[in-house]
DNA sequence: TAAGTATATGCGCAACTTCGCATATACTAA
DNA sequence: TTAGTATATGCGAAGTTGCGCATATACTTA
């Protein structure tokens, strides 16, 4: 639904274009689907073991990705093969990792302070 | 609701909490909301103007920004002025750049190819 | 060919999101 | 105090997403 050029002004369509790329990023599965392509590509079939997932729940989670073309197939026999598109993706998942990692720490910093509160006061 | 600690063991809420930024970034008005406050800090109100946006609806958006900490509050007289919590998003922010415009130029190409294609065989 | 494996798709329900409108709260200035 | 400005919140309708289940498609091997 990537419309350029028939609507308003680039600006908006640029948001709306980046805004479908974080709402695919936007579900623990489909996170942990990319972390597993960190180094390399791997089958469709390899994350429904190394996920736990029900296998149509992942095929459908793919295909979010496949849309917005994060991620490209290769196929060979009856498998197909995922791997992440570009590496600047990856790039931007390492990043946010960093990210995470500051802000959990943080949060748990302040979860230790209020219990730490409620400990004297409950 | 982002419970580390009591649920399953960390990768999990990680994860979890990790999609939960990405959400809060899934939508095209608040991409529009960090971009401006890329130089520095604002106030609520000067969103409406430079968004064009309905106030209450301007609220709701930070407030979803203000609920997983990417922006803070400061408050001046009858004013809230924002800013991003953390130097590192922009940073984030920066880098999806690159990749969305990456990615618009491929696109684009991909769409003139396919022009092309129609006009010589429509 | 038939049976088996790998992957994708359609459907329906529950849960969540977005938005506009109305209203509430908080501060300022007269 | 009252009127005015700035911001936040509650509510309900319309739309979207996530999931499980059933089914379909595509390839492989016997």
């Amino acid at each position: 639904m990537r419309n350029f050029a028939y609507t308003k002004p680039m600006p908006d369509s640029l948001r709306q274009f980046k805004a479908e790329i974080f709402q695919a990023l936007a579900h623990p599965t489909r996170i942990a689907i990319l972390e597993q392509l960190k180094d390399g590509e791997l089958t469709a079939g390899s994350f429904v073991e190394r996920l736990g997932l029900e296998q149509a729940n992942l095929s459908q989670h793919l295909a979010v990705m496949r849309a917005r073309q994060i991620v490209v197939t290769r196929k060979v026999g009856n498998q197909v093969f995922y791997s992440v598109r570009d590496p600047l993706m990856l790039e931007i998942l390492a990043l946010m990792r960093r990210y995470f990692h500051k802000q959990v720490a943080d949060s748990m910093a302040t979860m230790e302070q209020l219990e730490k509160a409620e400990r004297r006061r409950p």
